[in-house]
DNA sequence: GGTTCGATCCGAAACGTTTTGGATAACTTC
DNA sequence: GAAGTTATCCAAAACGTTTCGGATCGAACC
């Protein structure tokens, strides 16, 4: 409401004194510094962004398009994460501003709106695809970018994420260790890179136990409601595994349900992992067995990597695979 | 990157035309028109947002704080409930950005920093106090808004709510046909308007069956710790209710637990009712009994009250109530 | 042939900032 | 007392868009 203009009129100063004053320039007397900020607290004066970011060319603001159509348990954690991404962004003067996508699944349109309308200057990409468009968008037009999660096509840029090959890889050891050797995986959608990676951490260690995978596999959107469905239709084929091991939480929910659907006891009768770390893991009977990224802050990493790149420092260096840390609770044991 | 002005230079034309052939004014020609919108989709043009809403001292765009420190599955149900009303507002023209609150509380600083410095032309206020600041600010500075939530103040806004007091005033009543006489409620904090209004309900139906609510209420903040360790605390008492009437449904979630660590069986031994129908109750064992907003679309109604307040309408005409369902899973049943 | 009219165009101002390139006055320095 | 220095200030331009108030040019009309 109150601008520059009204603030110079009432002090008798020029727009220009005002505006440095504020600013807290050198060369502006301490006395009227003083004056400004007081007025400017009286009349409770905002600067309106939209003159200020057209006039910096730049609207020091972090965007994040939030994937649509994503189901409770992971939107929630996805929340939780970005909530520590913006009080470290704050931190930098920056804020982060989080744009529903599409209902389409169209996420890419939303991202362009935003970047090439110079709503942000910097953006952060959620939940990669193996090979996803809004990277290479970003990448060519030269935006600052950091992404959760790696991607597996050419274009180096920066990221933070866990080691889902090498989690998986573990996990499945462990359940074989527990003597199981029919041990199925539930994939996620494999156009997830995450879901890639961890479907080749499971068949890494099977194929190093000498155990052929066929037939103990099947893929699954990513909630709980997809996951039970899959998990159904994997425990009534003729020669049931003994484990499965899920790639997601959600998925590992679902697969709870199925599996006492048709009389059998997780955590007795049916190994069940799954992998995030979800609160919601621990309100399950019994509690999910699981695994997670072994750091508290993947939210405040992200808010680095992407100062450091807006710094202009080369994508190549701000890339951190973070190991996996297994948390074991009461859905698997060895087999019945 | 291509402004106007670059557009107009490769076509040879204005930039006013340029900006009236993309907005499709009526006096300019239908085959400039055509050649402009080429080049426009040639170049990617995109307008540059700042600037436009500089000029048109709009910015097309909604913005919606959300509560910081939410819990999981409060938090998830209120995006979901958000990305509907982000596709209504997007069919009208409007963007829905959200911010995510401050670490400190203070939701109202963020508020402020949005609303005057005109980031957005209108506002959603989530999850109302009883006297609510936020309202209170927007209404002195008359940015139009619409709360999901209604408040106790002297202030008339619009709203869209539930009648929680109806819904908790039949759920006491379903638990006293069933024989229940001693039915606690956890509530949620006072402050909440939504936790004052609910309380008002079971303590309503309580009354009418002349029945002394003392020693049978204790609050807790809405998540599944906080409400745990208050039903352990409640159900510790001499006199231990047979029955528990939670605020919400994360507080429910918490109650099961708190009844199984002692060796009661939810549904069998305890009743336990929550409130919001959140998808999680599907996943605790047994399903937990809650009731929720007998209407799909609450996301959407919000964003049609905006639209018809940006448009000028009396906040008074732009409530609604919206009746409460009973949702009865196995989480309750006649007292032991 | 002058006038009117409709279709199509354009220059310039304005939105509220930040920033550049001085201007002014007082104070030092020799 | 002239020249340099310092502290403090300001006018004006620029950011990219929208919009106001005309301008131009044929065609149509009398």
């Amino acid at each position: 409401m109150t601008s520059l203009k009204d603030l110079a009129k009432t002090l008798d100063l020029s727009i220009t004194q005002v505006s440095r004053a504020l600013d807290d320039k050198p060369d502006v007397a301490a006395s009227t510094k003083a004056k400004v900020r007081a007025a400017a607290l009286e009349h409770n004066y905002q600067p309106n962004a939209a003159a200020r970011s057209l006039r910096k060319r730049k609207a020091d603001t972090i965007a994040v398009v939030l994937p649509a159509g994503a189901n409770h348990i992971g939107l929630a954690a996805l929340l939780n994460m970005l909530f520590d991404t913006a009080a470290a962004l704050a931190g930098q003067g920056f804020d982060l501003i989080m744009v529903p996508g599409r209902a389409d699944g169209n996420e890419l349109d939303a991202l362009k709106r935003i970047v090439e309308g110079r709503r942000a200057d910097a953006v952060i990409v959620v939940r990669t695809f193996r090979n996803d468009p809004r990277v290479a968008f970003l990448a060519e037009r030269g935006i600052p970018f950091v992404t959760h999660g790696r991607t597996s096509g050419a274009i180096e840029h920066a990221y933070v994420d866990g080691d889902g090959e090498a989690g998986f890889a573990e996990a499945t050891q462990v359940l074989l260790k527990l003597g199981h050797r029919r041990i199925a995986h539930i994939a996620g959608l494999q156009q997830f890179n995450f879901a890639h990676v961890r479907r080749a951490g499971w068949l890494k260690s099977l194929r190093e136990a000498d155990l052929d995978p066929t037939g103990l596999e099947i893929e699954s959107a990513p909630n709980e409601n997809a996951g039970e469905a899959a998990a159904a239709a994997i425990l009534s084929r003729v020669h049931r595994p003994t484990a499965l091991l899920c790639a997601t939480d959600s998925i590992a929910i679902g697969a709870l349900a199925a599996s006492r659907a048709i009389g059998l006891v997780p955590g007795r009768d049916m190994s069940i992992i799954g992998h995030d770390g979800v609160s919601a893991g621990l309100l399950t009977t019994p509690h999910l067995s699981t695994m997670e990224i072994a750091a508290p802050d993947v939210g405040t990493r992200l808010a680095d990597k992407l100062i450091k790149r807006l710094g202009g420092a080369d994508p190549r260096d701000l890339i951190e695979l973070l190991p996996i840390r297994q948390v074991p609770r009461a859905s698997h044991g060895p087999p019945r």
